[in-house]
DNA sequence: TGATCCATCATTGTATACAATATTGGGCCG
DNA sequence: CGGCCCAATATTGTATACAATGATGGATCA
């Protein structure tokens, strides 16, 4: 069983956009990819159709694949969507919670810390992010969940085009305060600091004008 | 320009399943899709790829693609999902609807009693969760429209399976009040509305066990 | 000198060929 | 007679070949 290939090539690119290895608006070329992964187009295609469908690659017809550049308009989006479905997830979270989940909380909360530490701020960013799917994952709501994972991905892109003090990461309070209201099952509070995490999150964000220019593949894929 | 051939493909199995025509569980040969709609398999199998993402289709490796089958988890996901974003997104439609919009929504419900009418319960249940889909369009929220289109389409999965008094389509009563709302630009109403109106649809399902066996394919495309 | 047009090239879209895996049916053995 | 195993078949997974479309660059003409 191995669904392997295209999982892998999807995985990839996912995680090198997460970390911001891979700028908005890169070009996806077929051939390179293909070569890089050792596999031919057929499969690649098929990778590439499905981070289209999580708009995180935008296919344009006849000329090719990118990583997408949300707009303003659809980064608002994104950002109003986490606020319909995370705090109320964060709420059923709360009230499900296991100690083993709570360990796994934390150990993420280290990872990003020792992260930022090292300032590697891609994988901050894509631990921070990790965080939030672990709350809807917790809240045992696999389709929910799906959703957010979603929005959290593009949200990466979103910050990658409009971020602007980027030397201050505000994520880390947020989530340990919330990671303390989880602790206490306190769901109330849990759903009230979600909701002004995802409010700090999008006020730290300038949607006016976007900065970044795209990468070279090679050169983030293969380091 | 033309990306109709996966497109269309999409379209048709999409309508398929959303009036019933193609049962949950229904084998989907990638030969026979291919054969039926004069294309090779290269394209059925990105449709059939892109229908799987939404959950219309499941695929199993090395075995093939099938109309998916919620399970009752599942359903209850997909409600409660729905649960989270349409209210809000009912809300935000009362406050910006206008008439054009209003006389959309009332020509869909008029054809949406028009098919009750004509038995043609397939075709009503198409219609009714058009409806759903068209708030959320009003809604101006794209990002969210997708989702809710998405738990739509695997709404009439679920009602496929678990629908027990098919007699008694309780839906119109509660699109016909929330019509109302909307012409009233009453959001706090429009939102109560719809929260009482999913309730009342997941409550109209019998979430013990299921129903319904696979089509022949042909004979649900091939009118 | 600059702009436009056309030919060439590169890249994607689609079909087909081949490889790998699962299903099926018949024969064999107990 | 029933269960099991293996071969034949059908279907999916992947690679490659060909077709179609967009990008590029140089030559020509004003």
């Amino acid at each position: 069983m191995k669904e392997t290939s295209v999982q892998t090539i999807v995985a990839n690119l996912e995680l090198a956009i997460h970390e911001h290895r891979l700028a908005p608006g890169s070009k996806l070329s077929e051939d390179e990819v293909g070569e890089i992964f050792g596999v031919s187009r057929t499969v690649v295609r098929a990778a590439l159709q499905r981070l289209s469908h999580t708009h995180l690659v935008e296919l344009k017809r006849n000329i090719g694949a990118f990583v997408a550049q949300p707009s303003i308009r659809e980064a608002r989006e994104v950002f109003e969507a986490r606020a319909l479905l995370e705090p109320r997830t964060a709420r059923s979270a709360a009230e499900r919670i296991t100690p083993a989940d709570l360990a796994l909380l934390r150990s993420h909360l280290d990872q990003e810390e020792e992260a930022m530490a090292q300032q590697s701020t891609g994988r901050a960013l894509h631990l921070s992010g990790r965080f939030h799917i672990e709350i809807a994952r917790i809240a045992d709501q696999n389709t929910i969940a799906e959703f957010i994972a979603q929005l959290v991905a593009r949200s990466s892109l979103v910050i990658a085009l409009y971020w602007q003090r980027r030397g201050a990461l505000c994520d880390r309070h947020g989530h340990e305060a919330l990671l303390r209201a989880l602790a206490r099952q306190d769901g109330a509070l849990a759903e009230e600091l979600m909701k002004q995490h995802l409010l700090d999150l999008m006020t730290s964000l300038d949607l006016r004008n976007r900065a970044s220019a795209p990468t070279s593949l090679r050169e983030a894929l293969l380091p």
